[in-house]
RNA sequence: UGGGGUAUAGUGUAAUGGUAGCACAAUUGAUUCUGGUUCAAUUUGUCCGGGUUCAAAUCCUGGUACCCCAGCCA
């Protein structure tokens, strides 16, 4: 990849209506004033610690996004990997992959923090030999208590008045390795006695002898966030800073950093962090799930992650869409989930080819079709897309259908079969029940149907009809296959809000994952690859997982469909 | 309790002194070879109290509630 500017010429996602975001709008009021010589020049800067989740998603849209919109715009991707306890490399790679797959394009733009090392540490000495920072021996201890509380100032340390050539001397010490960890740090000097925390001299630099994944044992300092923050985003020559709300109050630290070093200013603007129901979004919590064995992986589909999201059957066009419909703003909020499962249901209704599966299978035999005829009945693939085209499903005397799909005493409200009823078989024929086998314990095992011959291709020449239509697998043509079914994460709206002594692990829900191993699915889907999405005609939306071998076809459901008679069916219980 | 933020239907989000709109959810009904889709309709709102104004979600004022900050995390 080249050092071209991502000018993406999407149609820009975030002016569809009329009206922009707030960010939007201060980023057209400076280009329309060239605040920034026109410029817009933002970026994403993750640290690579986890894995991403929607959460990230929501602040990549924004962020590519205003890029992508204005012209000349670019985001840049800057792995934030000032931290080398916590990082590693395999989360750089996820990162990336996540990334592209959303559908965005950095061009030549990928940075890492790490990169400005060298340029950091010599702006440091800048802010030293100007008296602006100081060598500090307090330890970790000590320091929280010369800062002071909330409502009480802070004291100085009594190192803050060192000189500048005992402060350069011990800086170039801590660079070479000399201290122990912990022993020391570089403080800026500001004012203990702020309002504002951040501003109590704030810790730069911390002596830490660990192995970074791109540096190495070259450093046994690194920058903190707070330092470092800012002079990347300065380096960058970033015009629009976007960030989340909590470091609103750091704004002024980044403030007074840039100030005094005279260098580039980047405009720090801030919004409020996605929150979903039924699920949490701190990559603290999502590891914990994932070291504890609560979840597989980081990338197990009832995960938040964009991973996950992806292996379950999300597009990428539907998370885009969710994006641009939560919109931007500066309060707290928590969108229901209910409108991430709308815009996967939308997007998929419109590109998924229908297939029929039954999951929960219950053996139908038709005793007047002849024992072993079969016949290829054409079959829509998408009725949203004509050019999706027709494909062939084989019919044949013994099928199965759904165990749902059949009720030996219905009530009033339930349309499909029953003893004596004549239903549609999708694409097939009219049946109507004549018989109900049971084993020993009373359980309904196997069906007796008989055909209408004359109802081929699932219409009847006399016009008559029926109330229900129901879909069907030929049990000599059925491949067999495994069926993950997903709910909620957590039984909670909330998660966090647990019992006293529990936490949000206490609202894990302990069906959220249902394996179902004798699912039959239509033979069409024998060479369906992994990632493949397709509906499942009157159950869901369904997506080929990575598990699958040659052997054992494995599938995940995305997201059902809309469900009225499951409403129906619940009101009953109440 | 010091500082920084924020409040619009159940949930999100518009309306920058001039008809409180849209989406999701919910509820009806129509259409349908998916109890899907589509279409039509309905219910529900400006945190509270004063003030300015012909007119306030918007301006002023006083409250209230919620979020963030006391890492050598980001």
């Amino acid at each position: 990849m080249g050092q071209q500017d991502n000018d993406q010429n999407r149609e820009s996602e975030g002016s569809k209506e009329g009206s922009v975001d707030f960010i939007r709008t201060i980023v057209a009021e400076d280009v329309s004033s060239n605040k920034w010589d026109g410029k817009v020049i933002t970026r994403f800067p993750p640290e690579p610690n986890g894995f991403l989740h929607i959460g990230h998603a929501k602040s990549i849209c924004l962020n590519f996004g205003i890029a992508a919109e204005n012209k000349g715009g670019r985001c840049h991707l800057r792995f934030d990997d000032t931290n080398p306890v916590r990082e590693e490399g395999r989360y750089v790679n996820s990162i990336q992959d996540d990334v592209r797959w959303l559908g965005w394009d950095w061009g030549g733009h990928l940075y890492y923090a790490s990169d400005y090392f060298e340029k950091m540490y010599e702006y440091a000495v800048q802010l030293i030999k100007n008296g602006f920072a100081y060598v500090c021996d307090l330890d970790a201890g000590q320091t929280r208590e010369y800062r002071g509380t909330l409502t009480k100032p802070g004291k100085d340390s009594p190192y803050r008045n060192r000189s500048v050539e005992e402060n350069m001397d011990m800086f170039m010490r801590m660079k070479e390795g000399e201290f122990e960890d912990g022993s020391r740090v570089l403080r800026a000097k500001i004012d203990m006695s702020s309002p504002n925390m951040n501003l109590r001299d704030p810790v730069m630099y911390r002596i830490l002898h660990a192995e970074h994944h791109r540096t190495g044992s070259k450093w046994s300092i690194y920058p903190t966030y707070d330092w470092a923050h800012g002079l990347e985003d300065s380096i960058e020559d970033i015009t629009h800073s976007v960030c989340t709300l909590e470091f609103e109050n750091h704004r002024p630290l980044y403030d007074w950093y840039l100030d005094k070093l005279e260098i580039h200013h980047p405009q720090q603007i801030e919004f409020a962090r996605l929150e979903l129901t039924y699920t949490v979004m701190s990559k603290r919590k999502l590891l914990q799930l994932v070291e504890e064995g609560r979840v597989k992986s980081w990338d197990d589909p009832r995960m938040p992650t964009i991973s996950g999201m992806r292996r379950r059957g999300y597009s990428p066009e539907a998370i885009r869409e969710f994006c641009r419909r939560i919109g931007i703003n500066k309060f707290n909020s928590t969108i229901d989930i209910a409108l991430l499962e709308h815009c996967i249901r939308e997007d998929l209704n419109k590109t998924s080819n229908r297939v029929m599966a039954v999951l929960r299978p219950l053996k139908v035999v038709i005793d007047n079709y002849p024992d072993n005829d079969e016949e290829w009945m054409d079959a829509v693939n998408n009725p949203e897309d004509q050019s999706a085209g027709t494909r062939k499903v084989p019919f044949s005397k013994v099928i199965y259908i759904e165990q749902d799909d059949f009720m030996e005493d219905p009530p009033k409200k339930f349309f499909r079969l029953g003893p004596g009823r004549e239903v549609r078989l999708r694409y097939a024929y009219f049946v109507t029940c004549t018989d109900v086998i049971k084993d020993d314990d009373g359980k309904i095992v196997e069906l007796h149907c008989s055909y209408d011959p004359a109802t081929r291709g699932g219409n009847a020449p006399d016009g008559r009809k029926v109330k229900s239509t129901l879909h069907w697998v030929s049990a000599s043509h059925a491949l067999r296959t495994e069926a993950r079914l997903y709910d909620h994460l957590f039984t909670k709206e909330r998660p966090d809000e647990a019992a006293e002594g529990e936490d949000f692990r206490s609202n894990l829900n302990q069906k959220s994952l249902q394996i179902l191993s004798d699912c039959m699915v239509e033979p069409s889907l024998k060479d369906a690859k992994p990632f493949d999405r397709v509906q499942f005609e009157r159950l869901g939306y369904f997506c080929v997982d990575t598990d699958t071998t040659e052997e054992n076809l494995v599938i995940n459901r995305t997201v059902t469909l809309r469900d009225t008679w499951a409403k129906v069916q619940k009101k009953g219980v109440k």
